[in-house]
RNA sequence: GUGAGUGUAGCGCAAUUGGUCAGAGCUUCGGAUUGUGGUUCCGGCGGUUGAGGGUUCAAGUCCCUUCACUCACCCCA
């Protein structure tokens, strides 16, 4: 008997876990809110074609991590591999940025990319995203990451590193790939294999090789910020200046570079030492092409993606706290087998006045109910003529009230 | 896709060099005791040792295959 378990890379978030995730999800909708970011709900499954083009063809996501099938209708539809494309073709679609309107936008949810499970990375991971569309300038930048460095203060997480990068815009970065791809051509026999067939495809993801030799070779490799163009150059400082303003430290790392092509500008993680290999939290940037390239008119943007998986782990090995754990407040014991139908009554009762309330519905013995509710901070003890006790647990106060009095006291 | 490690009751674990080894603890359920109540005691349920082959008189223990998990590479959140 072959049993059915979950496709490898998902898992169930069980009970003893799932307060952990509405808390981080709760927390961040508070902070979104204080940002005036507005929730969006956006569908799982896209037209394959969406993230093609806009997430680049040539993206390792595109390439060989993508859900896709096609439906019942002949359409190529994708699993989303991350959001923001999604969220760009709904503000395109539903005119959210039409006259020169801004929108601010959040949303999670479940994402999908077919990849080798390890620490913090499943084939179905979630994700809380945060996008600012219709900005072209520094101060949305600044917003962006200032939104997410407090989300992560609020969860109480420690010790995060903020990388920033620049990978320039459509007029530099491919003076920028030609000044690459020269230099790493006189080095091609001190690269790795991987590496070979980036210089063909994606340049730019050789600085970010962890091997040995690339590394040495991409210490020497011509810097970005020779190459940016003056307004590039400028809306850099400007980031780096806010955030300074802000008062938050962070780090340049010239070798950050987005494997998804579609960013432009600033780049910049937040990473983790307690994340195992898989270090960043949240990654994000500018995609000012992005719009276009999904097919809509011209629309810049910038947002962040932050693991959930990975938040919650952190938050666990850091010890940070998960709110308290949501528990009815009473349990309504039945005191014997004729009251169980009396019990259920009033449980339901205090239910109706907005009482987290329990009973046994598992037909337990009483000395079983007896010994559940001692979790509690209540127990109600009812008879089968409707008389109730109700008893504190920390004090061990027994008090015989009637069901009014008993909400009222509760209440 | 590549590499390494792991896989025994619901859970975390134990079983000398292959030879009564299929076990205890916690949980759970029932009972006894207690103020019908957190303790203590007794008992029950629970596993063809991930699955499938093979070697052997004998395999949880060795070999092969497969599945899953874990970690790392790759890549990213």
């Amino acid at each position: 008997m072959a049993s059915i378990i979950a496709p490898r890379g998902t898992r169930d978030i069980l009970p003893g876990e799932s307060y952990k995730w509405s808390y981080v999800i709760k927390t961040a909708g508070e902070v979104m809110s204080d940002f005036a970011f507005n929730e969006i709900y956006i569908p799982i499954f896209e037209h394959t074609e969406l993230f093609a083009r806009g997430v680049g063809e040539t993206s390792d996501i595109v390439e060989k991590e993508m859900y896709t099938f096609i439906d019942r209708g002949g359409r190529s539809i994708t699993l989303r591999p991350e959001a923001t494309a999604g969220v760009m073709r709904s503000a395109l679609e539903n005119n959210l940025c039409a006259q020169g309107n801004f929108a601010k936008l959040w949303s999670y949810g479940p994402m999908f990319r077919y990849e080798r499970p390890q620490k913090g990375r499943y084939r179905q991971f979630y994700q809380i995203d945060a996008e600012c569309l219709g900005i072209a300038g520094a101060e949305a930048d600044i917003e962006i990451i200032n939104l997410s460095l407090e989300l992560f203060k609020r969860l109480g997480l420690k010790n995060l590193e903020v990388v920033i990068n620049s990978v320039g815009c459509e007029k530099c970065r491919p003076v920028y790939r030609e000044k690459l791809v020269e230099y790493f051509n006189q080095h091609k026999d001190e690269l790795c294999e991987t590496c070979l067939n980036r210089l063909e495809r994606n340049p730019l993801r050789i600085l970010d090789c962890k091997k040995e030799n690339c590394g040495k070779v991409a210490e020497n490799a011509p810097d970005i910020f020779n190459s940016l163009c003056d307004e590039c150059k400028e809306h850099f400082k400007k980031v780096c200046a806010g955030l300074e303003r802000l008062g938050f430290k962070y780090k340049l790392n010239k070798r950050l570079v987005r494997g998804l092509d579609y960013y432009t500008k600033t780049a910049f993680e937040i990473l983790s030492g307690d994340l195992g290999a898989q270090n960043a939290v949240c990654g994000g940037g500018r995609y000012d092409n992005l719009a276009e390239a999904a097919g809509g008119s011209h629309l810049p943007g910038v947002g962040f993606a932050c693991g959930l998986d990975r938040v919650v782990i952190v938050m666990e090995e850091q010890g940070c706290s998960f709110g308290k754990i949501p528990e009815p407040k009473i349990f309504v014991i039945a005191k014997n087998d004729d009251a169980r139908e009396n019990a259920q009554v009033i449980t339901s009762k205090l239910r109706s006045e907005k009482i987290a309330a329990v009973c046994d519905i598992a037909g337990r013995s009483f000395k079983n109910q007896i010994k559940n509710a001692n979790s509690y901070e209540y127990i109600c003890k009812a008879d089968e003529a409707g008389n109730l006790e109700l008893v504190k647990n920390s004090d061990d106060v027994h008090e015989n009230l009637t069901l009014d009095e008993i909400v009222g006291r509760l209440k």
